[in-house]
DNA sequence: CTTAACTGATTGTATTTTGCAACTGGTTGT
DNA sequence: ACAACCAGTTGCAAAATACAATCAGTTAAG
């Protein structure tokens, strides 16, 4: 995984490590769904990724510097998975990205909300859902604002959307 | 490639059209090396592609309405291949790799530099940029404005960092 | 006119990656 | 003691990828 290196271009080399077609969905469970156990990311994600895939890519993300690992002290076989900083910051692009496919592929009611309000919020908003990641998986501490977070309207707007059906 | 759709969500709808290691490498080098040809995409960038898996992200790309192909006037065997106003919004995404893998990895001087300005740069620059290609492959007129363009700030910066080595 | 170089691809084959299901060794709660 | 749960691993078939050779039509030079 890292005697690749097709080129030293930066996009290249970015792709190199999240271009493929899981590791940015991990990602993603990760920010917006909070799962941060392997079996969370197995079981609880829409696309149903396979264990042995999972496996490889929780590796090689932590070989990247993209996200850590820790023994969960509830129980002794769990390990918790926390994004890096360096993950915190791959936000933009999965917005980026999110903001895209709402614009263009044919997203669903209740999956294509977030990515509206994330469109709709901008950078502004992206930094301060990025401050609530840098808290909830390095323990920075952050002064709180008035209102819900970031995290919490996505979530409020995501369970919204399902209960009307 | 359209009988996939894991789910509905838009990060994975995205995924799905240029989450491979080859796409947006293409849509790259038709943005910001202005290759238009099979053959100029095919030997003049910096992975090496090979012709089959070109022939087949082309197609793909084709199909989901990125580019599109027309016949070269000057040469009856010669295709354009042009970004579509959903493909020149795909450079937000790029943007956003770029200044990721800029910061984080291991990007060469040269290649590093037009990451670098486009991050300064910001969504203004980018806007500024979209603009410019779509007049390139949209024909889409616009107002000159003062002095260089985005996209001949990219690429003289990157001249002049080839030029000192 | 002949011919060599160039055009956008396609074909064949070896290697690598992926997808799927079953399974392992260990932990936890009842 | 036992079933459910945990994080993965293993084996195998299928698909994607890489690489080189090839193809037929086009163009430009001699």
């Amino acid at each position: 995984m890292a005697d690749t290196k097709r080129s030293g271009c930066p996009i290249n080399l970015t792709l190199e490590v999240v271009g493929d077609k899981w590791s940015l969905l991990v990602i993603r469970d990760m920010m917006f769904g909070n799962r941060r156990h392997f079996r969370e990311l197995l079981t609880k994600s829409d696309e149903g990724i396979s264990s042995n895939i999972l496996a490889d890519r929780l590796k090689t993300l932590l070989g990247a510097g993209v996200i850590t690992r820790d023994d969960d002290p509830s129980h002794k076989q769990k390990g918790i998975y926390s994004l890096t900083e360096q993950g915190v910051e791959l936000l933009p692009i999965l917005a980026q990205m999110a903001g895209w496919g709402y614009k263009y592929l044919p997203v669903s009611e209740e999956l294509g909300i977030r990515a509206r309000l994330l469109k709709e919020g901008g950078p502004k908003m992206w930094a301060e859902f990025m401050d609530e990641l840098r808290e909830t998986h390095l323990g920075v501490k952050r002064r709180k604002k008035a209102g819900p977070s970031a995290g919490e309207r996505l979530q409020a707007a995501y369970e919204c959307v399902i209960a009307k059906k």
